[in-house]
DNA sequence: GCTTGACCTAGAGTCGGCTCTACTTCGTAG
DNA sequence: CTACGAAGTAGAGCCGACTCTAGGTCAAGC
C-alpha cells in the first residue's frame, strides 16, 4: 500500500472497474488529464483527482464518445485556461449525440415492449386453455 | 426492376439503410426469417415481409442485441409455432438490458448536462466582462 | 536465497460487425 | 460487339477498444 494520497494501478482498477490493462491503455492514449506520477521502481501512483477524471472518462466512453475525442477534450483541459469554448463545443456536440441515442433507444424499447406484450398475451391465452381443459 | 412484390438487394439496401454487403452478411449469418428467394441468374428477390423483418432486426441491433442472439430468435421464428415462451424470454431479457442501457445513458446525460451548464456559465461570464470593459 | 505477487514495457492478439476485394455472370444500351 | 451496371461468391481486411503475452524488476515473506 502507498500513503493515503497515492493509489497503485491495482487499487485504481478496483475503484473504477477498469482493468489494469485498460488503465495503461488509457494513459498511452493520452486520456489522463495529468501525467501520472511514478513511485519507486517506476510504478504508477494515482491520486483521487486521477480517479475523478477517470470516472468522467468512463461516463463519456459509456455514452459512446470515441477515445480520440476524449483525447482532444483531455488535451484542452491539460492546456489550461482559455479554451473553454472549445471544450464546451465538444461537450455540446456529444450531448446532442447522446440525446439522439436516447431517442433511438426509446424507439427500440417501444417496439420490444409491444412484442413482449403480444407474446405475453399469447402465452397467457395458451396457459388459460390448458387450465380450462 | 422486378414485379411489385419482388425487390432486388439494391432496392432493399435503399429502403432499409443497410448496405448490400450487410444484407448478404445478415443472410449468411442466418438472421432472415425466411430463406430469401432467388430470381433469374441466382439473384436475391426480397418481399415486403423480408423488409419488415429486417427493420425489426435493425431495431434489435441498434439496441445492442448481438448477431448470434438475433440468430437464435430468428431460428425460433423459423421453426414455427410452439416456442413462443422461448421467444418471449429472449425479448424480455433484451428488454431488461435496454432498460439498463437507458438508465446508464441518462446518468451520462446528467453529467454532461451539468458540465455543459458550468462551461456555458463560465463562457457567458467571460463574454459579459468583455462587453463591460 | 527462493518464491510470490504486483507491477513494468512493447507489442501481438481478439472480437464483433461489418466492408471491401477479386473475379464472374448477366441483361440492357449505344 | 463492347461496355456498363448491378448482381453473384468466397474470403480477406478493417476498426475500435480493449486484452493478453512475454519477458523483466522489485519488495516482502518463508
Amino acid at each position: 500500500m502507498l500513503d493515503d494520497m497515492g493509489l497503485s494501478i491495482g487499487q485504481v482498477a478496483e475503484r473504477t472497474g477498469l482493468s489494469v490493462h485498460a488503465l495503461r491503455f488509457y494513459e498511452k492514449e493520452g486520456i489522463l488529464a495529468r501525467q501520472v506520477q511514478r513511485g519507486p521502481g517506476g510504478r504508477r501512483v494515482y491520486t483521487q483527482q486521477d480517479i475523478d477524471w477517470l470516472r468522467m472518462c468512463i461516463m463519456l466512453r459509456m455514452s459512446g464518445m470515441p477515445v480520440p475525442e476524449i483525447r482532444r477534450y483531455t488535451e484542452l483541459v491539460r492546456q489550461g485556461d482559455g479554451n473553454e469554448l472549445q471544450r464546451l463545443d465538444i461537450l455540446k456536440e456529444h450531448q446532442e449525440r447522446v440525446q439522439q441515442q436516447m431517442v433511438q433507444l426509446q424507439e427500440c424499447m417501444d417496439l420490444i415492449t409491444y412484442k413482449v406484450g403480444k407474446y405475453q398475451d399469447y402465452v397467457n391465452s395458451i396457459a388459460a386453455k390448458a387450465v380450462g381443459q
